[in-house]
RNA sequence: GGCUAUGUAGCUCAGUCGGUUAGAGCACGGCACUCAUAAUGCCGGUGUCGGUGGUUCGAGUCCACCCAUAGCCA
């Protein structure tokens, strides 16, 4: 290549350290994995970063929950994260955590150039405080009656009924979430971010063209509606860092989490030696680039820029943002099974089929897209193995038997290879723009060209005739090497598979340029099968799984719909009365004489129970075959027309109707007591 | 409610500056082939371009309104 290799830093958005990675958050490190491994394919020097964003409120009450301290809580969390996107491949340079040094005395630095520049005020704010817990309150912790349509829960910052926004001393009858106390008004000092004095900074810097159109028209409207001052101060008890000269006063998480960005940068440039200033100083001509989603543009495209201004530091080169995730067309459901963790999605598949498909589908616009889950079985299957690597499966063959692996010494049809090299161009520039769906498009025409290539030249007719012999030899080197290119240009998406390729052909990984020279004249070695088909039954278990892996779902506050009355208070001794167990449910069968009605066969650790369940309406049997459930083992039992039933399965449901049946999380076994 | 987007074949998506008869892949049907993981090749039908109205010689494309979906409103 000969344009001069580009410094180029990217980050991903950094997930938040109180739970899983599903899949919707994989779209933007796929996507962001990909783009790095491109550049890095052209030979330049990209550095990947990203972290965990491991302060704030939830983190601190969810680590209260379970009884430890936050920064186990978030090593845990931490070590989970780093092992899904490692089953993903993503190929990060530094996984850091913004709960480091390099990030506190970031914040720190940032903090204090902006306040001795004159960009950070002090005010007095009335907050709702939960006088039991002794805090104050997160407007999602607080829930009441919404000021103009009067729904009832709704939760202190939105209405999800009518839309009306407001601050929570707006709502009528407001309660805490954590405590069910009614919140006070007290008054706090809270320190604030003049957005408003970078308003031509930041005027200028959109104009310049680093971000998306549609991005740019919705800062329009911000922009429009006046830039307010930003809140980046939290009273004390908060998980975080403490604000200098500021005691009880901490950074607000959403202050310290971009700068995380530069900490684990940081970090890597003190492991190995690369110029942290090179990249950061205003005067820059490296770049920066982050991959974000549309939520959180906001911070992304105001705030942060405005803060690397303000304290001195270079402002990013771009900010892409990508729209969010769909499955089957809809919002990601727990109840659907659509709701499916990076974890479990491993437990069935590899990786680098959903990475192809996100591939398929990603541009460089802030679309949301779509996991079809059948359009995704047969696009994987169609271009992947009945394109792409049937080619080099129906070429390999001839080569290796006929030929002891040693492909031909010339191309007999160099043109076509030509243009194949011709083609990295446009797919490169593909890459280069985010257009991963032309590239992969581009790409499956070359492949259809390829197989056509193979099936004009028939080297199984030219083999029945020992006088063609080394024509054979020639068609499948050009098969051969037609494929190796294409592997080039798929390997940022499935950089598994081109090593495995690389393997095949006996080479090292070739980089975008190598192709210019076609492998000749060398031995490869004997073809194995490089990718299986998706079998339809591995989603299906997939789907299975993620209804299953319902976990618990306490730390959640509860949902916005109207809830029934609750019944009147009980001691932990009427509670302990009841004697819940987990259950296997062994059998299942409809009762044909009843409309709702299952017989359940269940397994309660070696004793086997007869049950009926009205659950017929929303439940088949083959559906619950295998599944753990909760039953009340100790109701006496009852007879009923179709014979004894001896305990209770548990399910949830309102007035509406709706039957979901209770199940424990993973490690359950049947016989174990619920408490 | 206001704003920003999106809506094109059964499915997933292209469609540049308004320009002839609206495209691709998959799925589907027929034929061929049997090297290849039942893969591949050739041929083929498929559309109220979300709706209504407007501008224009000409609208999938521009404008207005409406419907649906998603997000944002610190």
């Amino acid at each position: 290549m000969s344009t001069p290799a580009r410094h180029i830093l990217v980050t991903s958005a950094l997930p938040y350290a109180n739970g899983p990675i599903h899949l919707g958050h994989l779209v933007e490190y796929i996507q962001t994995d990909i783009w790095v491994r491109f550049q890095k394919l052209r030979g330049h020097r990209c550095t990947y970063v990203c972290a965990d964003d491991a302060h704030g409120t939830p983190i601190m009450l969810r680590a209260q929950q379970e009884g430890i301290e936050p920064a186990e809580l978030i090593a845990r969390i931490g070590a989970e994260h780093q092992a899904d996107f490692d089953g993903f491949l993503i190929a990060f340079d530094q996984y850091h955590s913004t709960h480091s040094p390099e990030n506190r005395r970031f914040a720190e630095l940032i903090y204090t150039r902006l306040d001795a520049a004159g960009h950070i005020e002090r005010r007095t704010i009335r907050q709702s405080y939960d006088p039991e817990r002794e805090m104050f309150l997160p407007d999602r912790f607080i829930k009441g009656e919404c000021p103009r349509c009067g729904a009832a829960d709704q939760y202190g910052d939105a209405c999800e009924v009518c839309g009306a926004t407001y601050s929570p001393t707006d709502l009528r009858n407001p309660r805490s979430v954590l405590s069910g106390a009614t919140p006070v008004e007290r008054e706090s000092e809270h320190y604030f971010f003049r957005l408003a004095d970078f308003e031509d900074t930041l005027r200028t810097w959109i104009a310049e063209g680093h971000i998306q159109h549609e991005i740019a028209n919705k800062l329009a409207e911000w922009f429009h509606d006046g830039l307010q001052a930003w809140d980046i101060s939290r009273d004390a008890p908060y998980w975080g860092f403490e604000i200098p000269g500021a005691p009880g006063k901490y950074f607000y998480v959403w202050l310290d989490a971009p700068i995380g960005y530069m900490a684990s940068f940081k970090h890597y440039c003190d492991r190995t030696g690369l110029d942290f200033d090179a990249y950061w100083r205003p005067d820059s001509s490296a770049e920066l680039y982050h991959f974000i989603g549309k939520d959180i543009a906001y911070f992304h495209t105001l705030f942060w820029p405005a803060m690397l201004h303000g304290a001195g530091f270079r402002k990013p080169s771009a900010v892409f943002c990508h729209g969010f995730l769909t499955v089957n067309g809809q919002k990601m459901s727990k109840s659907r099974g659509t709701f499916i963790k990076a974890r479990t999605y491993l437990d069935h598949l590899r990786p680098e089929y959903l990475r192809y498909y996100f591939a398929s589908k990603l541009s460089d616009r802030v679309d949301d897209i779509d996991l079809s889950l059948d359009d995704f079985q047969l696009r994987v299957n169609s271009d992947l193995v009945g394109k792409f690597v049937n080619i080099a499966s129906r070429c390999a063959g001839f080569i290796n038997r006929q030929f002891d692996g040693r492909l031909a010494t010339a191309l007999p049809d160099a043109s076509l290879y030509a243009t194949f090299v011709a083609a990295g161009d446009s797919i490169a520039e593909a890459y280069e723009r985010r257009e991963f769906s032309r590239a992969m498009r581009e790409v499956m025409a070359l492949a259809d060209r390829a197989n056509q290539y193979v099936d004009e030249h028939k080297p199984w007719v030219l083999a029945k005739d020992p006088a063609r012999s080394h024509d054979v030899q020639a068609v499948c080197t050009q098969g051969i090497n037609l494929f190796r290119a294409l592997a080039v240009y798929l390997a940022p998406v499935l950089p598994r598979l081109a090593a495995d390729v690389a393997e095949f052909l006996a080479t090292p990984q070739p980089h975008w340029t190598d192709l210019q020279t076609p492998l000749l004249g060398h031995v490869i070695a004997p073809f194995k099968p490089l990718l299986a088909r998706i079998d339809p039954a591995q989603v299906e278990a997939l789907l299975a799984d993620s209804r299953e892996s319902l976990a618990p779902t306490a730390a959640v506050p509860p949902p916005a719909a109207a809830v029934a009355p609750l019944a009147p208070t009980v001691a932990i001794d009427d509670f302990m009365k009841v004697d819940l167990r987990i259950a296997r449910i062994d059998a299942a069968q409809a009762v044909a004489e009843a409309d709702k009605l299952l017989r359940l066969t269940l397994d309660l650790g070696g004793e086997t129970r007869t049950v009926f369940a009205g659950i017929k309406a929303k439940y088949t049997p083959d559906e619950l075959v295998g599944r753990l459930t909760v039953v009340v083992a100790n109701l006496a039992p009852r007879k009923m027309r179709f014979g004894v039933s001896e305990g209770m399965v548990l399910a949830a449901g309102d007035d509406a109707g709706g039957i979901f049946l209770l199940a424990p999380d993973t490690g359950a076994t049947p016989g174990m007591r619920v408490k």
